[in-house]
DNA sequence: TTTCTATATTCCTCAAGCGGAATATTGTAA
DNA sequence: TTACAATATTCCGCTTGAGGAATATAGAAA
């Protein structure tokens, strides 16, 4: 009865937000930490849940770690995603978080680092 | 973010089995007994659980308690039940206390005694 | 009233998950 | 190498929920 992981994943803001947020697409652990404002450890931990489960599917990119849903979704994490999808739409955080998101990154770049790090050196730039 | 409160009352089997069952229609708490056949202590605490959060209304009929789902649902409530009754449809156990549901009680009577006390002194006749 | 039946509640123990502080790991850059 | 940046892990205290045995309640029946 896998459907009782699924709701056990979905069973927490930070875990429902980081779900909201890939829904949109592959994101790097800055990402989270910019836009969810939450302590380090808290977010990496989330993120190991899913990933220990096999809700997310992570990556390895230099000194990033891009974080992204699993390419092949069982029928049942499909549904209950869109459905999340569904209900996160009318949500005022999960909509902050998505226009937060849109201004850090429009899309993630395919390779080097990630926005993140990119807008701090721009920063530092400027 | 009462979303959350949604999925940790789906964080159960027996709960998810429960509603499964009600998305049929209400039901005494004999017909619980009967289908999921789990001690009796455990369908009535988690009978309460779903009730004290609203997921389930309750309504004496003498002896008997009827639930059933509450007839407003907010919208993330029925969108994650539509969600459930999908994935119940292909999953053995969910088929299963369907099937047993369906022999045992074909519709629940308006008035008098539940299916399962009628059955129970049928028996007890013959 | 007393008794019975259906259901609920209390008390207990146990395991799991959350959050945070501190620390470890891994890869890059100097 | 050494130092740094990004991320992960460990340890700890706390809370919550599950399950079961025993007991309580509420209504019907005798």
């Amino acid at each position: 009865m896998d459907l009782i992981a699924i709701y056990e994943c979905l069973c927490d803001v930070t875990r429902l937000r980081i779900l909201n947020m890939l829904l949109r697409g592959p994101l790097c652990v800055c990402h989270f930490q910019a836009v969810l404002r939450e302590p380090q450890v808290k977010i990496s931990k989330h993120l190991a849940y899913l990933r220990a489960r096999g809700f997310v599917a992570a990556t390895r990119r230099g000194n990033w770690m891009v974080y992204a849903l699993p390419p092949h979704r069982p029928r049942e994490l499909a549904a209950n995603l869109a459905c999340l999808q569904d209900c996160a739409a009318e949500h005022p955080v999960f909509r902050r978080d998505r226009l937060r998101l849109d201004r850090l990154a429009p899309v993630l770049p395919k390779a080097g680092p990630c926005a993140c790090a990119r807008t701090a050196s721009r920063r530092a730039q400027t």
